[in-house]
DNA sequence: GCCGTTTTCGGCCCGACTGTTTTCAGTCG
């Protein structure tokens, strides 16, 4: 099996940390690192991109020595300089470095001193009393080690957004109504909207004599206090979410909400620029020698830097900055361009409203139409629909159609795609309707090249319109089965096919990379909720969330056209 | 190891906090 780019990236990400722990060049470690989120964030494989002679020294980060590196890597499945340090440093050290208040020189140090190559290692010596007397160690931090290996150990676990989001909103309006407290944002991953969040990061302008970090640790939620000073405070919440609370004053405002929503690799991009103009850019502002010259506003820093505004949800260091100098940043879809959703349930299959009441509620939404997507048979455990019980609803909503103006049900189904590519209703109910969505619901474990074909043999069938969570996957829960995407890319632009984003919070399924992939290869996208109830529908923004990120456009996207427009683009209809 | 409107060498983002020190190293984001 081709091999994926995170899994170079992984590679790479663990060399750098061994060599770091080894004390290299700390900046040879960090092209290292560099090179990790350019393959990460890349839209296409490079598997592929080699195939057809791309020259991946091209790639930002990726120099003549890395480009050759990656080619080793997909030729023989290994990374030689990695097995080549593995020999002499034991690579369990790594996951050392996980441990909170251990970085490269610690563990290197623990390695040393003690021959600690493991967490269980490290736990027995600390609890000992052996880390005490190792040189810049003392026993607080011992005790910090020994508590983090008991509380947390060493795991990082990333939370679904909308699990952070209740979290985080009401801390923030907490914040927002304590004295001398002008603003207050979500910061970080979350402002950037990404699916998941590990960590909450709040901005907040106040006057000096504020006693927000004091309040901020009085929060109830609040189970541990990890630091605090004056302008910084991080704290543990009883779902064992952390929240960091920095503190600027209000002319520093706009510059420390750039900083604080990253990511990382646009910030260091943005700033290397500016350092080539004259300026210095950080958390008070942009700076021309001593003078301040930006910061109250996100838009000055970006004026001063020469570049138009960059949309948060933009700024992961995917090109966006070229694209911004180029005048090329896409004007991103926004929630109010949607004028429909194709794929909700009813009460036929496993919803848990009749269409009637899903209808409404979408007019109520000012949208102009709903397509119903029961399951089909196969999925058994929905109360899929057969035949006839689909010609059935097909009646009813013809009846409920005539009794609505400026709205518009549409007659669709969630049909099931077999093992061998067929679809699980017959031809001739599928060219009734009004679109159709395919998904996969069954036989999760088939190769990649098998699950592959199995879809592309799905879209062969004329009255194949949308393919429904391309991936399948369940975030946090179960990875999608194995697809080539750009294979299935290409296979759907041949045949007139769209791909969905399905915008269920666990799913979110395209991701943000395919969303990018998608518009890279010229094929549309329906966003869609999936509803299974009313509130359901409300859901679409998440996925109006995952699309951004993905650079698209309301042209993009299938449901911001009114149907009429939408028609035409649909198959056979 | 990468990179170039200071271009093939000599830079490479930078500030806050903690715990250890007694002026700062290490970690973190």
């Amino acid at each position: 099996m081709p091999i994926h780019n995170a899994e170079i990236a992984e590679m790479f990400n663990r060399l750098a940390d061994l060599l770091e722990i080894e004390d290299a060049n700390p900046f040879r470690v960090r092209a290292y690192r560099n090179a990790a989120r350019t393959l990460n964030g890349l839209p296409r494989s490079v598997v592929a991109m080699l195939e057809e002679g791309e020259d991946l020294s091209r790639l930002p980060g990726i120099g003549k020595d890395l480009a050759h590196k990656i080619e080793v890597i997909v030729e023989t499945g290994r990374l030689p300089a990695l097995s080549e340090i593995e020999r002499h440093t034991p690579s369990g050290l790594v996951k050392l470095l996980s441990v909170p208040g251990l970085g490269p020189k610690r563990v290197r140090l623990l390695h040393e001193t003690l021959g600690i190559e493991d967490v269980e290692a490290l736990a027995s010596a600390a609890r000992g009393g052996a880390l005490r007397r190792l040189a810049g160690f003392g026993p607080k931090t011992e005790q910090n080690i020994l508590h983090a290996l008991e509380t947390r150990g060493a795991e990082e676990r990333r939370v679904k957004r909308i699990v952070a989001e209740a979290t985080a909103e009401d801390l923030a309006d907490y914040l927002r109504g304590i004295e001398g407290v002008v603003r207050v944002e979500i910061a970080g991953s979350y402002r950037r909207r990404r699916e998941t969040v590990g960590d909450i990061d709040i901005l907040a302008a106040c006057g000096p004599r504020s006693p927000i970090i004091q309040s901020f640790i009085d929060y109830e939620d609040v189970a541990e206090v990890l630091s605090r000073g004056r302008k910084r405070s991080t704290v543990i919440l009883r779902n064992g979410l952390q929240v960091d609370l920095r503190v600027v004053p209000e002319a520093s405002y706009g510059a420390a909400l750039y900083y604080f929503t990253g990511s990382k690799a646009h910030n260091i991009a943005v700033r290397t620029i500016g350092l080539k103009k004259g300026l210095k850019i950080n958390e008070y502002g942009v700076f021309r020698g001593e003078r301040r010259v930006a910061g109250r506003t996100e838009e000055e820093v970006f004026a001063q830097v020469g570049i138009p505004f960059i949309e948060p949800e933009l700024r992961e260091g995917r090109g966006e900055i070229e694209a911004a100098r180029q005048g090329r940043l896409p004007s991103l879809i926004e929630l109010s361009d949607i004028r429909g959703d194709l794929h909700v349930h009813s009460k036929a299959s496993d919803g848990r409203a009749t269409i009637a009441e899903m209808a409404k509620a979408a007019h109520a939404r000012g949208y102009q139409y709903l397509s119903i997507n029961d399951h089909s048979k196969r999925v058994t455990i929905a109360h899929g629909l057969d035949a006839r019980r689909l010609a059935r609803q097909l009646a009813e909503i013809d009846r409920l159609n005539e009794g609505m103006t400026g709205f518009l049900i549409l007659k669709s189904t969630e049909v099931d795609i077999l093992e061998d590519g067929t679809l699980d209703l017959p031809d001739d109910v599928l060219c009734r309707l009004d679109l159709t969505v395919c998904a996969v619901h069954s036989k999760f474990g088939l190769s990649r090249d098998r699950q592959t074909e199995r879809i592309i043999r799905a879209m062969d069938n004329p009255c194949f319109d949308i393919l429904g969570h391309p991936t399948g996957r369940l975030i946090n829960e179960r990875a999608g089965y194995e697809i080539d995407m750009e294979r299935l890319l290409l296979a759907a632009r041949e045949r007139g096919c769209y791909l969905e984003v399905n915008a269920q919070p666990d799913r979110l399924d395209l991701t943000d990379l395919h969303c990018k992939m998608a518009k890279d290869v010229g094929v549309k996208v329906a966003i869609s909720t999936d509803a299974h109830s009313v509130t359901d529908l409300d859901l679409m923004r998440f996925g109006l969330d995952q699309a951004r990120r993905g650079w698209l456009e309301a042209d993009d996207v299938l449901n911001t056209r009114r149907w009429p427009a939408l028609k035409r683009l649909l198959r056979s209809r």
